[in-house]
This record gives structure tokens, C-alpha cells and sequence, in this order.
DNA sequence: CTCCGTGCAAATACTTTGCAAAGCG
DNA sequence: CGCTTTGCAAAGTATTTGCACGGAG
């Protein structure tokens, strides 16, 4: 693997990151960071994230409405995506229920990590739709 | 909603995609389904899976090395994901974890599906790994 | 002085869309 | 006949990559 210098754009992207909730796109995260950095391109910005995805500091929420969207948070959690307006939300996941290892049994597979997402209509997009 | 009329075509990728364990992408439907239509365009596949799509007749697995695959069985059921090699494998999913109803409680949402995804590596390439 | 990081722009690659023709009911 | 479906090709869009230069160690 390649060594890994320390760069003041990636740590602002990590950092950027894990200081919000929202699991944003690239762009998102270019547009926010050039306040800062005027001349960060939105190539850097892919960059730096699939680095920092490499290294395992960072986590990929997945694709909604054609846009990657990343997590800072790299434990073990769930995610709630918003069919209507894409918000993205946390969810905790309490203890294993035990799929891993079924997979393991069942497959012959070794499971690195889990991806749970529920998706549905967030509360103000229900709010929306009553208004 | 638009009226849908039958149509070779589209029941065709249906059938097809019944029929198949592998989780297939647009792409693949296309080559397959040219032996029986050679005049089939690729756009056609797209536009039919994604009006089988919205009538809930098939649904998506998410995108997987860039590219999208479709999964006939609707049913509630989890996914294996090869991260080395793409293959996408059935999952049983049993009972409720309760996921949903905290969801629902938590976050104040309406929960239409939950998507459950492992990945890691699969048999044959833990084997070629090996080797 | 050696590589890594970056801006810029071009290239990729998947998917969607416009349009006119064809076809089902 | 009216409205859906389709082929074809072009457009669209998110992401990746090549290259040359600036910069850190």
C-alpha cells in the first residue's frame, strides 16, 4: 500500500465528516469546504474520501438518487434513508442477531462487515404529504 | 400511474429475472435476452425494469461495482455481497428484529422496507485467495 | 531530492431521455 | 384511432483518471 502523508485537505474532509450528521455527497462536502479552502477540487474531494474509505476511518452510506453519500461514523449501526427527500439517519443496532453466522454456516462465506438500511418516509416529508 | 399494457418485452425480463439466482444488472438481462430478441435495445431493459420496479413486481439490490442489480424475489430476504468478485447471494431473514418499530418510535417515520445487506468474501474466492 | 497530494480537464461508464415509428386493444 | 412500447442515438451525470506542478519530509 502506499504511505499515507498527512494533508490538511483530507483531515478536513475527515473531520468535516465526523462533525455532521447529514452523511453528505462529495459535493456537498466540496461546497462546504471551499469556504475554507477556495481551490480544494471536487476531484480531490473523491480522492480523499476513497482514501480515507481505504484506510477504514470513513464508511459508505451507498447510493441515494444517484449520489454516494458518506458517514464519519464508522460503528456498528443502521441507517433510515427517506424515500422522498433522501435524508439519510442514524439508527442504533442493538447486539448481533446472529445472520453473520448463519451466513458463515450456510455459505461457506466470511462476513467483513453488515449493511442495514430501512427505507420509508421520514417525519417531515409526512408532514408534507399531509399538508 | 400510467395504464400498463402487456408486453413481450417486459414480461420477458420479468420471467427471466425470476428464473435467475445471480442478481443480474441491466447489462447481463440485455445480452441474454438478445437470443430470443435480437432487436432488444439496452434502454428498453432499463425503462422495463424500472416500471417493474415502481409496480413492485422486482426490486433493486443497490449498486454494486457501479453497476445496479435486480433481484426477482420480493420477498423479505437478506443479501451476501462478494466484495472481491460481485456475486450476490439469497439470504433467509427470520422474524422481526424489532428494528422497524423502534425506527418508527425513535424517529417518528413510516418504515416501507428494510434492506439488509453482508458482505465479505465469498466461498470461491476465499478458495482462489488461498491458492 | 523523492514521492505524495492537488488542480484542472478530459475521459469513463452507467443510466436516462427525446423522438419517431410500430403495435396492442 | 389513442395511447403504450420500442429502437436508436444523444444527452446527462456522477465518478475516475492522466498529467504536470507544488509541497512536505
Amino acid at each position: 500500500m502506499a504511505i499515507v502523508r498527512k494533508s490538511a485537505k483530507r483531515e478536513a474532509v475527515l473531520s468535516l465528516l465526523r462533525s455532521v450528521d447529514c452523511h453528505p455527497t462529495a459535493e456537498w462536502l466540496h461546497e462546504r469546504l471551499r469556504r475554507e479552502y477556495p481551490d480544494l477540487s471536487l476531484g480531490t474531494v473523491y480522492r480523499n474520501l476513497r482514501q480515507l474509505e481505504d484506510e477504514g476511518l470513513i464508511m459508505t452510506v451507498g447510493v441515494v438518487d444517484g449520489q454516494e453519500r458518506f458517514d464519519g461514523n464508522i460503528s456498528d449501526h443502521a441507517h433510515f434513508v427517506c424515500e422522498r427527500c433522501g435524508a439519510v439517519t442514524d439508527l442504533e443496532l442493538k447486539g448481533d442477531d446472529g445472520l453473520a453466522a448463519r451466513a458463515k454456516r450456510e455459505l461457506g462465506v466470511r462476513v467483513d462487515r453488515r449493511d442495514v438500511k430501512l427505507r420509508g418516509i421520514c417525519e417531515n416529508c409526512l408532514k408534507d404529504m399531509r399538508a
